[in-house]
RNA sequence: GGGUCGUUAGCUCAGUUGGUUCAGAGCGCUGCCUUGACAGGGCAGAGGUCACUGGUUCGAAUCCAGUACGACCCACCA
């Protein structure tokens, strides 16, 4: 037998893999049973593996694969998302390190070099997640810019603009000087950063020496000020309403205002207005209509209006002005100062707010049907605390804008006329139409007039990646461009969504509203919010901080079951999870003792399967010791299975994984096999072996979406099977709780605390294994010891078992809940049996004195619960009955 | 600045409706155990004023308030 001693996850893992691929066990299509619908949150195209992917998709796949095992039509739906800005990022690197400029390039060219790349590295991560046994149905895979998914994208832009929630607008927006392209709100990300708040002063037009300070952290924007503010009510400025001041510098007269924005308290309580680089500022210019003085390039250099340090970079002109200011003697005081600074979510970069014109969506009422779903839990969230979240991103939602400087993406679908282009952006029309043939219909319906396609010209931005992945739950499965398919109404709305709490907004949200507005319906029924994978020293893990290990690294090292174990197994529902793997893996190799723990549980299965496959039978009949643990095992495989249900119900995924684990582990090997193993050189009844084998499988079913591989692995081996016979599409058993023999297993725990508390007697006393004891044995319950007789040898090495009163002298004393057990010794320490029955004695009358005061306090008598109460008295009794038997045992020993 | 969550054994975390058989698990640690599943193992053991301070209650790790520390989310104070 090729039975190795540990279990090798190697070879079998890329077996059975492929076994499940060839026979199909992943595909699912609509039949008359239930269906189970899981759709993956599309990874990148151009991403790869990273943990959080692990934890998410080990996740999905456990739920998968136990509804599937539960009878239902199991649907996972895999694929991948465009990710328009960080695709094109990576697109553009790889070009430049090629010496080609995107600039050189004309779109379709781009484009083709994009397509290229998507093929080469795109579907990696589909691979990769392969080599962690997700059970996706593969011939499933969508991509966010196959062709049909083009064109719902394209038809959901025209719709939403004809019902007027898209608009194109000239506006503040988030620019990514890096990126070059607009971003939304969500894509920014506010870092502290320790900066300097510069105090500056002007000179009041006019004046010889009259000035006015103002405070900035961006001096380099001086160029642009078009005004200085201060509190209407601040009476130290009073006199300077209504004058000039001259920008520093450039001698460029401003008028000093008057508006409430500006708080009193902060700085000198004057405030240099911008109108072009800060959206306060923008909104205090359209008060006061203000001139609006742009003076950075769209790559973050100063521009032309600047009229000084043109073409040089933001950042070092802010040096350099600082400077030329100190130089001029306007710089009063620079103090340091910590503020938020945003940052591009993809690449990084300082935004900056510029005025531009973008298209947006109106979001305050396309978004409510969506509000509503989740705070009546028509749509709920997992764990709960993130309805809040929720909630207030709700009520506070703003505007989406949805367009994006790119080429990478779904193109919008809006069209221009050459004449115009002379035109300034926001005087020119526009047309919005899916294709420059409906737009030229437009065209005449507006203009009267008959133009040909070659008049027009498109729009060159594409759409945000993710107002193409709010479709993804139904446009998957066609909803939009084929909206009465019989898949949509069979596998839609899907059942539970499992993601990480970051995208909460980004797609979460926007997949409800979307599927509201589309489908009249939920997307989905449940959302499991993962926790983030965290390194040792509790810092979120990501590639910037190259703290995160590389899973495929971590699954050949142990084996994709051991790596599913170890990361779910200090991951409660949502809450973060602190990850193992050492930092610098250079020095201290890669390894993960909860990897290990992964890796130890696979081994424990393996060996309890080569026990158990090694056995001799015989036709014998079971033995009564065989039928009564056989009995027990079974009624403890239905509890678990019941708590399973509990667990499942409530997303407690790491609860369901230690149950499994410690009914395999204590319950099974170190309790049932161990009654099982058969005595030396004795055969097992081949009755009781086949029940063994049952018993072996419904754990293998049980623990199977944790660990399939190994799962399949032994239960291919446990019996002879058909060819295409597999494990996952066995089904799991319902428990009625009502046949659970809940008196045996109450029996049993009880011989099992007797075992226990035997063990460490014979620890304490130095009794060794082979030394056989007697037990004189006074109890209440003298069956249970006559019943269990067999299975109390098994561990304890009794030559015989007396009910008595009392033991001979000299004995120990070992207490069982109400059963005294006396254990005859040649020697032993009296005075020190003495204390330690005596220090018992103690700590049960002072339980006892505690339940007696509770026992006599009216208040408790009244108000408690008769269970508690009754409990209470039964716990008095017990403790009673134990002090006098200990009491006995101690006069016994004189 | 607003909000959410957290603080339990050396470490990572459970503790779901308040009830002295709930103070737990795993890892780590200590002692003992090597011919017949597994040292990646077995058996046993030591370790905690449940962050702090008050309050509610007959009774608090659990409920309430405050404090401290930490994490995350949101927010336009230059």
């Amino acid at each position: 037998m090729s039975t190795s001693k540990t279990y090798n996850p190697g070879q079998s893992e890329d077996k059975w893999y492929h076994f499940w691929e060839e026979n199909g066990c992943f595909r699912s299509t609509p039949d008359e049973r239930p269906p189970y619908t899981i759709v993956i949150p599309p990874p990148n195209v151009t991403g790869r593996l990273h943990m959080g992917h692990m934890l998410n998709n080990t996740i999905q796949d456990i739920l998968i694969r136990r509804k599937r095992m539960e009878g239902f039509n199991a649907c996972w739906v895999p694929g991948t998302d465009h990710a328009s800005i960080a695709t094109e990022a990576k697109v553009v690197k790889m070009l430049r390190a090629k010496g080609v400029k995107k600039s050189d390039l004309s779109r379709d060219e781009f484009l083709a070099h994009a397509f290229k790349w998507k093929d080469t590295y795109g579907g990696i991560i589909l691979k990769q997640l392969r080599k962690l046994g997700c059970s996706c149905d593969w011939d499933r895979t969508r991509f966010t810019m196959d062709e049909d998914y083009y064109q719902a994208v394209i038809k959901v832009f025209c719709d939403l603009f004809d019902k007027g929630y898209i608009y194109r607008g000239l506006r503040m927006v988030n620019w990514d000087p890096e990126g070059l392209t607009a971003l939304s709100d969500e894509e920014v990300i506010y870092k502290e950063k320790r900066g300097k708040l510069y105090h500056v002063r002007y000179r009041i037009e006019g004046s010889e020496n009259e000035w006015v300070t103002i405070a900035t952290t961006r001096p380099e924007t001086i160029l642009g000020d078009t005004a200085i503010s201060v509190h209407p009510k601040d009476t130290r400025y009073q006199h300077l309403i209504g004058k000039s001041a001259l920008v520093p510098l450039l001698n460029r007269p401003i008028p000093v205002i008057a508006d409430n924005y500006v708080e009193m308290e902060f700085g000198t309580g004057c405030l240099k207005v911008t109108p072009a680089h800060d959206i306060n500022d923008y909104e205090i210019g359209q008060r006061h209509n203000l001139e609006t003085i742009d003076v950075l390039n769209p790559n973050g250099t100063m521009s032309k209006a600047a009229r000084m340090y043109v073409g040089e970079d933001r950042f070092i002109v802010r040096e350099k002005i600082t400077e030329d200011l100190r130089a001029a003697g306007h710089i009063v005081q620079v103090e340091d100062h910590i503020n938020q600074v945003g940052h591009s979510e993809r690449t990084d970069a300082i935004i900056e707010p510029r005025l531009s014109l973008q298209w947006w969506v109106r979001m305050e009422d396309l978004s409510k049907p969506a509000y509503k779903a989740v705070m009546d839990d028509t749509v709920k969230l997992f764990p709960k605390k993130f309805k809040n979240t929720y909630q207030h991103w709700m009520e506070n939602i703003k505007d989406w804008c949805i367009s994006r400087q790119l080429w990478w993406g779904q193109q919008i679908p809006a069209f221009y006329l050459h004449s115009e282009k002379e035109l300034e952006e926001e005087n020119r029309q526009y047309f919005v139409a899916p294709t420059p043939e409906e737009a030229l219909e437009k065209v005449r319906a507006a203009t009267g007039k008959n133009l040909n396609p070659n008049d027009l010209y498109q729009d060159p931005d594409v759409l945000d990646t993710w107002f193409s992945s709010w479709l993804w739950p139904f446009q998957v499965f066609k909803g939009i461009t084929d909206p009465d398919n019989k898949e949509l109404g069979y596998y839609f709305p899907i059942n539970d969504l499992v993601t990480g709490p970051d995208i909460l907004f980004f797609w979460v949200a926007r997949m409800i509203i979307a599927s509201y507005e589309y489908k009249n319906e939920r997307p989905f029924n449940n959302v499991y919010l993962t926790g983030l994978i965290r390194d040792e020293l509790g810092r979120k893990m990501s590639k910037s901080l190259g703290n995160s290990p590389d899973p495929l690294a971590l699954i050949d090292l142990y084996g994709a079951d051991s790596v599913r174990v170890g990361i779910l197994m200090s991951s409660p529902a949502g809450n973060d999870l602190k990850f193992d793997t050492p930092l610098d893996l250079e020095k201290n190799g890669l390894h993960s003792k909860l990897c290990e723990q992964g890796r130890n549980f696979c081994n424990k299965i393996w060996n309890a399967y080569r026990l158990v496959s090694g056995w001799e039978t015989s036709d014998s009949a079971p033995t009564e010791t065989e039928s009564l643990a056989l009995d027990w095992i079974q009624g403890r495989v239905a509890e678990v299975k019941l708590e399973l249900e509990d667990h499942f119900k409530k997303f407690r995924i790491s609860d369901a994984l230690l149950v499994t684990y410690k009914l395999i582990w204590d319950d099974f090997c170190s309790w049932f096999l161990e009654i099982m193993k058969p005595p030396y050189g004795e055969r097992l009844s081949g009755s009781t072996q086949r029940q063994v084998t049952d018993v072996f499988e419904e754990l293998m079913q049980i623990a199977h979406p944790f660990v399939p591989f190994i799962s399949e692995e032994v239960w291919q081996n446990l019996r002879e099977r058909k060819p295409n016979e597999t494990i996952m599409l066995t089904e799991l058993g319902q428990v009625d709780p009502d046949t659970l023999d809940r008196q045996l297993l109450k029996d049993f725990e009880f011989i099992t605390k007797a075992v226990t508390a035997i063990r460490a007697f014979r620890n304490e006393k130095g009794i060794k294994n082979n030394e056989s004891i007697q037990l004189y044995v006074n109890t209440p319950s003298e069956d249970l010891f006559t019943r269990y007789n067999t299975v109390l040898n098994k561990f304890l090495n009794i030559e015989k078992i007396v009910f008595a009163e009392e033991g001979p002298n000299p004995s120990g004393t070992v207490m069982v809940e109400t059963s005294k057990i006396f254990i005859p010794l040649p020697e032993m320490d009296l005075k020190a049996e003495r204390e330690k029955i005596n220090k018992e004695i103690n700590r049960l009358e002072s339980m006892l004195t505690g339940i007696e005061k509770t026992l006599g306090n009216e208040r408790f008598m009244s108000n408690a619960k008769p269970a508690v109460v009754e409990k209470k008295l039964k716990t008095k009794a017990d403790t009673h009955e134990k002090i006098k038997l200990l009491t006995e045992a101690l006069e016994s020993l004189g």
